[in-house]
DNA sequence: GTGGTGACGTATA
DNA sequence: GTATACGCCACCA
């Protein structure tokens, strides 16, 4: 491995601030943006850390690769609801369309 | 030091 | 489409 763990939350954080609203990315994708593509478990621990974060992170904007919800705890879903994303049983619909990559921005 | 756990992903059937 | 298996890495008891 080559990045710290401060580097990799540091460019964790810095991909997620950049994805709009109504827009949704993955765990995956930000694991790759970062050079770490088998390091996606730490990706979900950065999220999960994002409340201690100096800059408010939207981590609800982030979701599995399938469009599926795992931190329901944190009323992910309303939130993605509130900014127009579709959810259907903690799933996003239409997640295919509202992906958003490092290559899009 | 060791093992279990988790905001995960890909491969396979 | 779902179910199962395996890998991966950081955190915590």
């Amino acid at each position: 491995m080559s990045l710290s763990k401060e580097e990799f939350c540091d460019r964790v954080y810095e991909f997620a601030r950049q994805v709009p609203e109504g827009r949704v990315t993955t765990y995956g994708a930000i694991a790759r943006a970062v050079g770490e593509p088998k390091s996606s478990r730490r990706v979900g621990y950065a999220m999960r850390v994002s409340d201690q974060a100096d800059s408010p992170i939207p981590a609800h904007r982030v979701v599995s690769s399938s469009g599926t919800i795992s931190c329901k705890a944190t009323r992910v879903r309303q939130f993605l609801e509130n900014e127009g994303v579709d959810i259907v049983d903690d799933k996003i619909r239409g997640f295919k369309k509202l992906f958003w990559d490092e290559f899009e921005k």
